[in-house]
DNA sequence: GAAAGCACTACAAGAGTATGTAGTTCTTGC
DNA sequence: GCAAGAACTACATACTCTTGTAGTGCTTTC
């Protein structure tokens, strides 16, 4: 008797969500995609903030984001995105062949880029190649992530590098060690550890143990693999 | 458009040097260059060995080099014409779409790539975007090698999966931010925080913040760079 | 339609942390 | 010989965590 029930969403579209503040882009955008047969266009937002808050972001395929908002940057927007799903596909959109921007948005949680004045083919290609596993970008764009991956250890930042027994101190509060366990450990009073911590954190510019494991583990100030 | 910013060294043309085994391939990539006014093949050799040997390869404005070859494999190529000489510009060519080659190619120094079933056009553009400091690429090799700068792709430890928000308060932590912090920003009580640390903390078999942060960057359950 | 599991909310208390201030010893450079 | 700084020791206090226990509402499974 029971009737059968529709599914939820959409067959077979892909959803797009647009996360831009120029009005102009962003229905002229979302009125190209809407045009085409395999995607469309599932919600438009002119600020991280109330993408962030809604429904449609969560279930988009694609999610593509200006990197010059007002408000929250789309640079903050891909993280806090990516933190809560990590497997959103995103897109950013830039007015410039903005490297640093694009990088650290690369870096962030974005798949690829695209500047605002690609045509509508382009647009669709970057969606598409973007859904179907590859990364749109230029080739400027691919060189620059290319030796970043190359050359990792370029530490020289002078007044981040730690003592021997900062970095001692810093293995101990990675393993999770308490004051007392690493006084214990390294001979010496729990103050002595406190010292220590507080000249790290001093370092690192940071307040917490956990903060401080971070930075430790991501600058590679600590070894990653034991 | 050739871009003439670079001081000249050489007359007008930019030096390629080919080093492939198919005798076919590479006498018909030679005659297709050597056609061209903005570029010429120096040298060409049939395998590592020969190249590293040379004169030319040090003189080199392209380097298009076989990842399959006899002997000396192209990646150990690459890298040890890399350690020569650092600047030099290598393009990696394959017969398939090897991505675990090809990415291990670009790690090793190697800016680019190129199938052996481009076209004349396709060629002559790799080799001039690698010359003016772009990597040619395929949209899916660059998806990887950015997934690889984000870092998260090998996680099927079942016993160590965390929910998405679980590690979305992995994140919160690896900041530092303390549970009233969280609770606002996950839009949650305290306690809601509190409910998905101890369940961090049961899965990850640890029992500070700390070592959470630790161990989440180690087995890259949270993301590396940001 | 009961049982189980998940995603929370709620309260409590001891343990541990972050940070300020201050003093000691030893070494190094001027 | 003395000032400066690194490497501690010491004490205090507010704050934050960790962990135990318990309850609610919703969904899934049998």
């Amino acid at each position: 008797m029971a009737i059968k029930e529709f599914p939820e969403t959409e067959p077979d579209r892909l959803n797009v969500v647009i996360v831009e503040d120029n009005r102009y882009m962003r229905e002229s955008w979302q009125t190209i995609i809407d045009f085409e047969r395999d995607m469309r266009v599932s919600a438009a937002f002119a600020n991280c903030e109330a993408a962030l808050q809604s429904r449609e972001i969560a279930q988009a395929d694609v999610i593509i984001m200006d990197i010059e908002l007002p408000g929250m940057s789309g640079i903050e927007g891909v993280k806090e995105i990516k933190r809560r799903s990590a497997q959103s596909t995103i897109i950013m959109a830039t007015v410039f062949e903005d490297d640093k921007n694009v990088f650290q948005s690369l870096q962030s949680g974005a798949i690829g880029y695209l500047t605002k004045k690609v045509s509508t083919s382009e647009l669709l290609a970057a969606i598409r190649t973007a859904h179907n596993g590859g990364s749109p970008m230029s080739p400027a764009i691919a060189r620059k992530v290319i030796e970043s991956l190359q050359s990792q250890p370029a530490r020289k930042n002078p007044e981040s590098i730690l003592s021997d027994r900062e970095r001692e101190v810093l293995e101990y509060l990675a393993d999770g060690k308490s004051y007392a366990a690493m006084a214990k450990a390294m001979f010496l009073s729990v103050d002595g550890v406190g010292y220590h911590i507080r000249n790290i954190y001093e370092k690192l510019q940071v307040n917490s143990r956990a903060e401080a494991v971070s930075v430790g583990l991501r600058k590679r100030l600590i070894r990653l693999f034991r």
